[in-house]
DNA sequence: GTCCAGGTCTTCC
DNA sequence: GGAAGACATGGA
């Protein structure tokens, strides 16, 4: 059975936190609702007090997709009692609850990720706003929406643009590893849906052989599109988050903080990541 | 104007 | 193995 609309229901989950991290850049707030697109539909959420209230702007036929996107169904409170109990952690989830990680197409993170190398998130977004409004395949007009959506767009028509026409959505010196990454794709180079099943160091090692991924942006992938909860991107918040809230009396080592990010945060240390990245973020001052 | 942004790569000691 | 600079662009 179809319907435009349906109630998902969970607790313990900040929608507009989680929306708003970092993780994804797409989605807009509406009001009290959020705007979005997860593969090629359009949909408009609400936090509830049930849950999170979709609504689609066509009869989708297949929820799943949508449930998969928000993981509804983890168990946040198993994930948050495996992490340290520690004075900056306990500060971190208390800040902000009911923080979730999403689960994104591989594409779209990776492509997203490859743009926001010393960007910040306000310009990332901008930018993946405008290489979908130029080559993302258009969808059914939102309700009562102004301007139509767009699907982000596939390696294939990414593969098929020139360098300049991507320059040309402000992305600077990353276009050419944008552009190398869809050729790779598009091409059967890289496969993203067989490093669904690599182990994390393999799949890690596989996503860094593209030119403008390293460490940081593989982790990235590795834990919003894939589910790798032990992946741990380290960036420059959290850096500055492990420096100054574990060792704040002693400058650590770049490898000392990588050492920790590596064996601190236990089995979701991503959460971990998550939760300690929009404390730094959000926090005041 | 200056600094810096969810980095990566190259070069040089 | 670590430090330094280049790379585009724009917000604060």
């Amino acid at each position: 059975m179809s319907a435009t609309e349906i109630l998902l229901p969970v607790r313990d989950y900040d929608l507009a936190a989680t929306l708003d991290s970092g993780q994804v850049f797409r989605w807009r707030r509406n009001g009290n609702a959020w705007d979005g697109v997860v593969g090629k539909q359009f949909f408009r959420l609400t936090q509830t007090k049930q849950g999170i209230h979709a609504r689609a702007a066509a009869p989708v036929v297949n929820w799943d997709r949508l449930r998969e996107f928000l993981q509804t169904d983890t168990d946040l409170a198993a994930i948050l009692k495996t992490f340290p109990d520690d004075p900056p952690m306990r500060a971190a989830v208390a800040a902000c609850p009911g923080l979730r990680l999403l689960r994104q197409e591989p594409w779209e993170c990776l492509a997203s990720f490859i743009l926001s190398s010393t960007k910040q998130i306000v310009q990332i977004r901008q930018i993946v706003s405008l290489l979908c409004e130029r080559f993302g395949e258009r969808l059914a007009p939102p309700p009562d929406s102004a301007h139509a959506s767009h699907a982000f767009p596939s390696p294939e028509r990414i593969a098929a643009a020139s360098e300049a026409e991507l320059r040309d959505c402000k992305m600077g010196f990353r276009a050419p590893s944008l552009l190398n990454a869809a050729r790779f794709v598009a091409g059967s180079q890289l496969d993203l849906e067989r490093i669904r099943a690599l182990d994390y160091a393999a799949a890690r090692a596989e996503l860094m052989t593209l030119r403008g991924v390293g460490g940081k942006i593989a982790d990235c992938v590795l834990l919003f599109a894939y589910g790798f909860d032990s992946a741990f991107p380290v960036d420059v918040w959290i850096e500055r988050a492990l420096q100054e809230l574990y060792f704040p009396r002693r400058r650590a080592s770049e490898k000392r903080l990588r050492q920790m990010a590596a064996t601190h945060f236990g089995p979701h240390a991503g959460y971990a990541q998550q939760y300690l990245f929009h404390y730094m973020r959000t926090r005041r001052g």
